[in-house]
DNA sequence: CTGTTAGCGCCTTCAA
DNA sequence: TTGAAGGCGCTAACAG
């Protein structure tokens, strides 16, 4: 492989392969004299122990898989390198894998059947690298239940959901009721929820937490206020001309995602509303452009890289046997800018 | 490791593991019967050939090691896929070194000494895991000649250049010279420049192609229309403000990118110059949100996975001992938007 | 303080 | 068509 190895040195040092071995690991004691000379020869002649022998004898690889459903999906490298910023400390390896599930089936995630082969395959190339446990990323939160069979190797999902494994989401309920909060903070009632699509399980915990603060808050409940959209820029536009042509206005818009907080701004632009004056608007995700609009977007950021700094704590945890995961679940931060106009005093 | 190993199958199929070993590689023929039994027993104990013991013997690992400077900035993930594209189709592995250079050390690019210890080391873990060759990722182009000693192994650098290794970089003159065509076409001439710091290899370039155009479509050449800006927002509003207090309005903008096409935009928005009517922009990179301005912005698109696909190639190509790798530059794609005004027919 | 040696799980030559 | 056996490079007893 690399050519030069442990016996190589041993020769070249005049001793045996085993204080050679001894002195890389520091597992015994070495004459300071031999040390020295041992570390002398294998600077020279750039020795590099072959990390597929050690993993042979010692039963152990320091490495975790990493299986993402798409890399390019924008959640998904703040949560890899959370995983990198947790496993680097420990001293731990990824291998990654890029299923490339946006390119190969789109947004067909329903039918799992799809990509199950890919999965497994996957998991199969892992497991043979004798990986120490999996870590499962998904493109957006839904129940993946036994989407991996890992032989009972660890397994830990994040930005999904699972039944029998552990797995680390942040808290979506939670984090709408507090943008619902900062609205009535700021003066709103009437304030309306633009929702993903309803089949999936972040709209279901978003709206949860916006119907639990109308109720909290004992806010106005129009069901003409809560409206489908469907995570684009266009539900956002159509859904809030529908809004605004309410004689009772919304002052506010909760989007369950920027791209339809675009949508919103959009709209407004067309109908001569002013934002934040006349019509203040909330998005989720704080992507990267939501920072460039006109308004600035005030938005709900996601705890993408304590999700992937989670998932290698809780992993860490079952490779070594414990099961005692209750760590609290991550929450989403409010991103203050300049959306959301300030009604009261 | 996983327990069941070739041996174990071999004694519950009543072979020798010799004979296990041929039907799992397809090596020898072996006898249907024999065959289907072993296979069947491989089924059933969920076998899977430890691969740190194949690399052992065979000497190949079938994987590489990428390292990227920081995997959350905005180019590097599309470039990752790009290598995964390629990567699987010839049944390579990827080992992932997230350098989090970002974090670390921030835009202090400059003084390599920060980090080259971090390099070292990942390209010595990387060395010791047995990968046939490296690919190292920057987070922005600059020279980084001599940066990892890779000891003989092939490494390949890509989005960045280099001296004596082969790098993989896409055409930033020809880009920028794309851009102007495109405005000349749409009737403009008076086209003032935004560039980045000028320090930067992209920036040089970039303002390369500006006066390659300038002079070829003999354009008025006015030394007020070339402002150095440093890649911010902040910058692009500033620079606008100079650009629109001129007698001698430009009738277009080229940025260098798209964050600070923001800024022209925003101040073009302050002083009340309508855009794209009074004043055109472009961007570069292709940065999500712009799409997502009003107007949207018309920029030019880096062929990110087309770089980390021929990055992969290459690195291939010099893992067989091949030299002739003279693929072409990747080139830039210009995506037509609304923030461009044609003022001709 | 140092050396000898038996494997880790697999591939592959040699022999049958 | 099948087995037996020697190592790949390294670790960790065991033995001085």
């Amino acid at each position: 492989m690399s050519g030069v190895g442990i016996k190589d040195i041993a020769a070249r040092a005049n001793v045996s392969i085993a204080t050679v071995s001894y002195v890389l690991n520091g597992t015994r004691n070495v004459k300071l004299n031999t040390r020295e000379r041992v570390l002398r020869v294998i600077q020279e002649m750039n020795y590099k122990p072959n990390n597929a022998a050690q993993s042979l004898k010692r039963k152990r690889t320091n490495t975790i898989g990493v299986i993402a459903e798409d890399v390019t999906v924008f959640n998904v490298p703040e949560i890899i390198d959370g995983i990198h910023d947790c496993a680097e400390r420990m001293d731990m390896h990824i291998l990654l894998t890029n299923l490339r599930l946006d390119k190969r089936v789109g947004r067909n995630l329903h039918q799992t059947e799809a990509y199950r082969q890919d999965v497994d395959n996957a998991v199969d190339e892992l497991l043979s690298k004798q990986v120490e446990g999996i870590i499962y990323i998904g493109v957006h939160p839904r129940d993946l239940t036994g989407l991996c069979d890992t032989l009972g190797k660890p397994i830990v999902y994040t930005y999904s959901y699972t039944q029998n494994d552990v797995s680390i989401q942040y808290n979506d309920e939670q984090a709408s009721y507090e943008a619902m909060s900062y609205l009535v903070q700021h003066g709103h009632s009437r304030i309306a929820i633009i929702s993903g699509t309803m089949n999936s399980t972040p709209s279901r915990l978003r709206f949860n937490g916006y119907y639990k603060a109308v109720t909290d808050f004992e806010l106005p409940f129009d069901p003409q206020y809560i409206k489908m959209g469907n995570w684009e820029a266009e539900s956002g536009y159509r859904l809030t001309q529908e809004l605004l042509a309410l004689r009772q206005r919304p002052t506010a818009i909760l989007a369950m995602n920027d791209v339809m907080a675009v949508g919103v701004l959009r709209a407004a632009t067309d109908l001569g509303v002013r934002m934040p004056e006349e019509l203040s608007v909330m998005g989720f995700d704080n992507r990267e452009f939501s920072d460039y609009l006109m308004p600035r977007i005030t938005t709900m950021s996601l705890p993408l890289h304590e999700m992937g700094f989670q998932a290698m704590e809780a992993l860490s945890r079952l490779m070594q046997g414990e099961t005692t995961e209750v760590s609290q679940m991550p929450l989403c931060r409010l991103i203050e800018r300049d959306s959301v106009m300030r009604l009261i005093e």
